[in-house]
DNA sequence: TCGATTTCGTTAACGTGTTAAATATATGAG
DNA sequence: CTCATATATTTAACACGTTAACGAAATCGA
């Protein structure tokens, strides 16, 4: 009859928010890490981050890429991309260059060393992601990329 | 006729991971930017990190929870939340005492300070989820979040 | 009871996220 | 051409994420 008395008693509902448990930022949180969870041992044994990994990825598919451009692809915030360019250039996974053109811009480009680390690392990325659709539902994973696309262009 | 040969080309397709432009852990983060960037100014103006409102939300869902509790529901690291703690207990936000039954239990509880927060801050903040999830669409919100939870579960 | 083990929280060290401000170069109006 | 403005990158400052190691308290088995 007498239950705990908890904060919450001393609002009313509609002063409180709605349930931690079905919020969409902690979910979409939880997932990222539950995947980032596959990746991340792997990732460290070749003694790369996450983030290190996105950007000389996005080199070894692009070719020669503007910092802008890699911010916007790897999703990287500026002052963030400035560190890890500095660390690949200091560990030879990348060269950097200012463009003959436009002097505010640094043009980066991967590396012998870096294209290393790309054959080393893709077929244990692969495979891992490859499990990882296989898991959840091929078709499933893709229902889920759009819909998180459409959800990331909502504000557009 | 000569097309641009990028270092994609000195690999075969097999080496190189799949377009980062589908891949999960990318299109998580991409979403998870996108819904928070309605919410981050709104917290900014009331002068708190989102981490520090997950903290006091839960107090205030929940009454008095322990360390490792809050850890699992805010989905925040041990020594982040140590460092969150902190910093809400000097700003007043909260309370925190020893466990009398496990002397390694730390014990948080929201402060009238913080209620006041909560208070200030939940309406504005379901406003906006509520204009997200009617701009989204309501059942198409809560298939999402079965998605993430699912996806989420997978390791278990 | 005691020593080994486990659990909880903290600290340390490093990398990234976030915002604001600074710097350097480019562009455009007059 | 020149000054104002815009754009690309960097720096600074602070908060959080991540892993490893540590200290203290609890628990368990001999």
């Amino acid at each position: 009859m007498s239950r705990e008395k908890t904060p919450a008693d001393l609002g009313h509902d509609a002063l409180l928010p709605h349930n931690t448990r079905r919020s969409l930022p902690i979910a979409l949180l939880r997932a990222r890490e539950a995947v980032m969870a596959h990746f991340r041992p792997m990732l460290a044994r070749h003694d790369i981050t996450e983030q290190q990994w996105r950007v000389i990825r996005i080199l070894a598919e692009a070719g020669r890429v503007d910092a802008s451009e890699m911010a916007d692809k790897a999703f990287i915030l500026a002052p963030s991309l400035t560190r890890i360019i500095r660390s690949l250039e200091e560990r030879g996974l990348i060269t950097k260059h200012k463009d003959a053109d436009d002097g505010r811009r640094v043009l980066l480009e991967i590396a012998p060393e870096g294209m290393r680390v790309i054959a080393d690392v893709s077929p244990e990325s692969r495979a891992i992601y490859e499990d990882l659709e296989t898991r959840y539902g091929r078709e499933r994973v893709e229902v889920l990329l759009d819909m998180l696309d459409e959800l990331a262009s909502l504000n557009d």
